[in-house]
DNA sequence: TTAATTCAGACTAAAACAGTAGGATTTACA
DNA sequence: TGTAAATCCTACTGTTTTAGTCTGAATTAA
């Protein structure tokens, strides 16, 4: 799982798309200001949000982004893994051609890097969208 | 944590130095040759484990490396972090020192950050330098 | 018509990554 | 005592990734 700051600032226009939802579409003009993201990079990050059909776009004034899925379906996995291609950490690509097996003690930290992978990846699988919203929503409804 | 190849070099190397550490001082040619890193990199990435104390040098000829700490003692998270000397994943300084405070919705995303590092940091606490080399151990003994 | 908005793609500065290169110093051993 | 094998030390460097910017087109509410 890459962990930059796009999948950050996806995670978090995503989470503001959610605390608003009720509100019909929101522009990103003012995801931009409220997350302090810039506006250009954020619609960048939205493009790849809509080709994972995690939101849907209302094109002209007074349109904007609006969740396709409701906020308890969403995985925080999902979104970063949309926004950042990659979803290993670092993969034993050069060993493997080479023939990484376990026979040789070449690799032995390849299973241990699968293994975190792995719990980096179940770490957001567990989490869902909703669950970041519900803390802030008593204040902002 | 920060993840990268110099970590996992760093991590291959140390499991090669508990394998043969009944050897003496081993050298890193020889490291070089048997986990295909470059011996040069390898020099910069023992300069740090040495400053660590995890390892001990032994200069001249037949000279080399030698573990300062039992393999059981070494947590991963230590060989890491000597070389990768960041240990956070992705701070939140920018909205940290614009005031990151959860009266607004702009960090919502912080905890969950900081959640993700510290899993990352205690996956690699649990883990021993001895766990990753005991499998191979019956092999190269 | 105009202003607000998404859509699209090229471009770019800066940093990080993954090393190289070159030499100095130390020491076992012949 | 000379030499080869090793660590030590410090710069340098090519490539990729990151984190955007810039420009302009298309769409649509008012």
């Amino acid at each position: 799982m890459k962990l930059t700051t796009k999948g950050r600032y996806a995670v978090m226009a995503m989470a503001d798309l959610a605390l608003f939802k009720d509100k019909g579409p929101i522009s990103l003009t003012d995801i931009s200001i409220r997350q302090n993201i810039s506006l250009a990079y954020l619609e960048q990050i939205f493009i790849k949000l809509k080709q994972e059909n995690l939101v849907k776009s209302v094109r002209g004034a007074k349109g904007g982004y609006v969740l396709d899925v409701p906020p308890e379906e969403i995985k925080i996995s999902n979104i970063i893994s949309a926004v950042d291609e990659e979803i290993k950490t670092l993969n034993c690509k050069k060993e493997s051609k080479k023939g990484c097996n376990n026979k040789s003690s070449k690799c032995i930290t390849h299973n241990l890097w699968d293994q975190l992978d792995q719990h980096i990846n179940s770490f957001f699988e567990k989490v869902k969208l909703q669950d970041l919203v519900k803390k802030n929503q008593t204040a902002n409804k």
